[in-house]
DNA sequence: CTGAATCCTTGGCGATACTG
DNA sequence: CAGTATCGCCAAGGATTCAG
């Protein structure tokens, strides 16, 4: 089962840690970011957001905008029509969050190409070496 | 063994993917942002590190240093005395990403808060609903 | 002191099948 | 369409031990 996310997170001492910590070990799984991006021009329906991201699972984008509505980063928005439809939309707090992630996500897109540079040149140490 | 740190990670499809995701994947885990911050205030060795964030094994520490130096954000000098010494400092291209990094920490410092309130709120509905 | 080698457990995640 | 249930893999990470 999904739903319940164990009260406070398994094994994640939420509270007795620093804040950051409490908050990023929680949007830095391997989704959430993606979600969060994706939800930037507006709110998306279930589908949507599959087909946006590309390469994740049912399974996973489930649990991921469970827990991102949990966090109250995402609003869930049920229309009681068949077939169902169901629209995720930033919350006022996933919007400041996601303001706050800009300047990174910036910073990714303008040093990626210095990073992939340092790792080569590591590597090929690394051989080198031995 | 640790070092050789496969040649560009072990199923991370780095390059073929978004910068983000590439940058992202490898400073999410669960220590490399702790051992950033903990070098924001100038060089420190190893031991230093590993008391500064407290709860990170020996073996997790020295992954995780290599990880970051062989990304290029983090640099290694190793002193030939005895005992070893061995000081880890932000390069530059560590510190730019500490940058991008901090309204990041700054949100997670003022909106944990609120991030907890809407946890319970949500554990407390799912309660009642069953 | 600064690691590396080894062993082992956990849980994150994917694949698949099923349902209202 | 929008999920849930179940199974199984395997990589992340902890504990411990060994080494220069």
């Amino acid at each position: 089962m999904i739903r319940p996310l164990p009260p406070v997170a398994p094994g994640s001492d939420c509270g007795s840690r620093c804040p950051v910590r409490d908050v990023l070990d929680c949007i830095g799984d391997k989704w959430s970011l993606l979600v969060l991006v994706s939800l930037e021009g507006g709110t998306l329906r279930f589908t949507e957001l599959k087909r946006t991201i590309g390469d994740v699972s049912q399974r996973m984008l489930a649990q991921t905008l469970r827990s991102l509505e949990r966090d109250g980063y995402v609003s869930r928005r049920i229309h009681a029509t068949v077939p169902p439809r169901v629209e995720y939309t930033l919350t006022e707090l996933g919007r400041t969050l996601l303001e706050g992630l800009l300047p990174l996500l910036s910073w990714a897109n303008e040093n990626h190409e210095r990073v992939r540079g340092a790792r080569h040149e590591y590597d090929k140490r690394a051989a080198v070496e031995g």
